[in-house]
DNA sequence: GATGATGATCGTAAAAATACGATAGCAAGG
DNA sequence: CCTTGCTATCGTATTTTTACGATCATCATC
């Protein structure tokens, strides 16, 4: 128990889900905004902005690298990060398309609108 | 260590965080599209859709609830559980205007275009 | 009131995520 | 070549997530 079964589901909902584990945690939008705003690309950079140290960074910037988010090309000493336009396109479609899936126009539930209660048993 | 530093990041980014949290699981996404499509909103045909037993089933949904993204009405014996198309229209504004932050057209970073290096040290 | 169905919660176990310090590898400069 | 600065990776500890079975609470029905 507890062995994620990812492989049970759509192919699409492991992809909607694997671009918003990537965006799961502050510090990986932090990021993100960072190298959106392109305020830099360097690594140190991105350190010296956040509450973690530099190793712990480093990870968060590696899973943004699985996610595809982000690409990483070395620069001499140091190592540009910068947002994958083609993925950061691809994210931005499947997120967006399965949020605008539901249209509060057609909304009517089980219960009638007001009779709303939050669950408490 | 460990222990998940969200107080030290701006409200904003941990907003983001938590919507994209919520989908940052296959089951979640499949459960949100089960009742963005309606086909139902009982736990009960949910657990019947997915590969996973009714507590786990039921324990995403509590998750989902958390993050805000749907609201679950008791219905007799049953629960009804749908969209809260506020949260879910937060959800979409937060998520849409983080990822349409980037525009592929001011691209310059730091590596000219074509002299992107896959990254191995 | 007993019974059956529905769904939440508890207890538990395994896996994954989060975080850090220490260390290793590499490039640039002295 | 030696040092310095930058970043990845390793080892480790803690917390959180994922998953299930078992059980409990509630409602509907008999």
């Amino acid at each position: 128990m507890g062995l994620s079964k990812h492989d049970e589901f759509a192919l699409r909902d492991n992809r909607i889900a694997r671009y918003a584990k990537a965006l799961a945690h502050p510090a990986r939008v932090a990021i993100l905004r960072f190298l959106i705003h392109k305020r830099s690309c360097v690594c140190g950079d991105i350190v010296d902005e956040l509450p973690l140290s530099q190793s712990t960074v480093s990870q968060h910037l590696k899973e943004l690298k699985t996610a595809g988010l982000i690409q990483g090309d070395i620069d001499g000493a140091k190592v540009c990060y910068c947002i994958d336009h083609k993925e950061w396109a691809a994210a931005k479609k499947f997120l967006g398309e399965f949020m605008d899936g539901f249209r509060s126009e057609d909304l009517e539930c089980c219960t009638p609108v007001g009779k709303s209660i939050a669950i408490k048993r």
